[in-house]
RNA sequence: GGGCAGGUACCCAAGUGGCCAAAGGGGGCAGACUGUAAAUCUGUUGCCAUCGGCUUCCAAGGUUCGAAUCCUUGCCUGCCCA
């Protein structure tokens, strides 16, 4: 097999769509000809400190692009980021602070570098040549697209006719995210296929400026918890790569049958024939032991499944509860006793009282394996004496009394 | 600048003087069941409380015995005209 040839399919893997793939083969050729690595970027806006799950797809690509020797570019966009990008949404985003967005991209750094080689990742902020764009070079770039051609994208299309508003800084997305293509002369962008408008105007705009175009290649996006909508930050159907492991365990754990197999064709390389032919729950256990493991080591993962077994397969007291609450003389009313109600509330664990009448009424109340049905009940309290408080399926709460 | 239509709970969305703490859906929570925090079914979903009370329907005023509902002003959004 050539090497030309042993490139492609490795980068072919798993791409939705390649624009255009002629030209992706021969920047390779000419790569390989001229020992020149190609530039591939793909952009990360920090809108919220965690990266997810659903970005990883790209990331593990961006690692195949590096394994082959190409330049990656990491690209924080920290100054499209203060815009939001609207791709997909049916309204404006929040516009984040300055600071908002650098504290989170410092994270970003960090998560990446789970996945890909540090000494070989060039990290990029697209504030460095946005952030000193004058307003006539503002202007300039914004003549490079019409309205016309900005409505013709399903997302605003939906939003104009359903007489939703469209802010005009909403158009500057693309044009920003184009121009970073333009900026870091990039040889192909990376992107979910809901960016394929925006990875196009990268297109446009190289050739504008005089550039040869970038390839565009086009990844599947992965569901959100939920199973339907894109894995988002926004829409917080998310499982982020610094989870706590229990969290990032049962997040996977809580994930349908349906989307697990989703999972695994996505973010694993297991063999999909023989996770169908396993038992629904050993395949998510495994699933959710071998993410937790790619993210927080082996061992984490391990005990994130042993941990899950026991806190819901067995029903058991788990090791560290999610609340130790100490009382005090305060707390209690005369003859040491304690509403159940107050109780709960106490613990923190649900917002209000009501909550907590709602939740005992309900039977989600274990006092010492007890279930507590009783709203008004009133419990005493012996001094020293722990009490390990079951609230709803997945809340433990560990009570003591000090006098 | 002019005309018109809107702003209801976490989200969408009914309600257009009392029967409204406010329909319905989504989401959340709980229970049952189970193979898991899956699926399904059921219940529940402002706050405080023993009956019962208190604060809500963009904001501020007003009309009324009584307002989410009517009036005034303001703020916000969309459409049409300029």
């Amino acid at each position: 097999m050539s090497e030309l040839s042993r490139q492609l399919e490795l980068i072919l893997r798993g791409v939705v769509e390649v624009i255009q793939r002629a030209e992706l083969e021969s920047k390779l050729t000419r790569s390989l000809k001229e020992n020149r690595p190609l530039r591939v970027k793909a952009g990360f806006d920090p809108t919220a400190p965690d990266l997810h799950l659903g970005h990883t797809v790209l990331i593990h690509k961006l690692k195949h692009f590096q394994e082959l020797g190409h330049q990656v570019i990491f690209l924080i966009g920290d100054f499209t980021g203060m815009i939001g990008d609207p791709t997909g949404q049916s309204d404006t985003r929040v516009a984040l602070s300055k600071e908002k967005v650098l504290e989170n991209a410092k994270t970003y750094e960090r998560q990446i570098f789970k996945i890909l080689d540090p000494a070989k990742t060039l990290v990029e902020f697209n504030s460095r040549w946005m952030g000193t764009m004058t307003a006539e070079g503002l202007i300039h770039l914004s003549a490079h697209s019409s309205v016309a051609r900005m409505l013709e994208r399903d997302d605003f299309h939906k939003r104009y006719h359903e007489q939703k508003p469209i802010s005009i800084h909403e158009f500057m997305y693309p044009l920003v995210q184009g121009y970073d293509s333009v900026a870091l002369k990039s040889d192909i962008e990376l992107g979910g296929t809901d960016q394929k408008f925006n990875l196009l105007m990268g297109r446009e705009l190289q050739r504008d400026y005089g550039q040869e175009p970038q390839v565009v290649i086009t990844m599947p996006l992965l569901e959100g918890t939920d199973g339907v909508k894109k894995m988002s930050k926004s829409q917080g159907n998310y499982i982020a790569l610094e989870d706590a492991p229990n969290d990032m365990f049962g997040k996977l754990m809580s994930v349908s049958d349906a989307l697990m197999l989703r999972y695994y064709e996505l973010l694993t390389t297991e063999d999909l024939a023989g996770v169908k032919a396993a038992h629904p729950m050993e395949a998510k256990q495994a699933l959710a032991a071998m993410i937790v493991a790619r993210y927080h080591g082996t061992e984490a993962g391990q005990q994130a499944r042993a941990a899950f077994q026991q806190k819901f397969s067995e029903r058991e007291f788990p090791a560290e509860p999610d609340v130790r609450l100490i009382l005090t003389l305060a707390d209690l009313r005369e003859g040491q006793t304690i509403g159940l109600v107050d109780l709960v509330a106490k613990t923190g664990l649900v917002p209000s009282k009501s909550e907590a009448r709602r939740l005992i009424v309900q039977g989600g109340l274990e006092v010492d394996e007890q279930k507590q049905s009783d709203a008004n009940a009133i419990l005493s309290i012996v001094t020293g004496q722990m009490y390990r408080l079951k609230v709803g399926r997945r809340k433990f709460a560990l009570v003591e009394f000090k006098g």
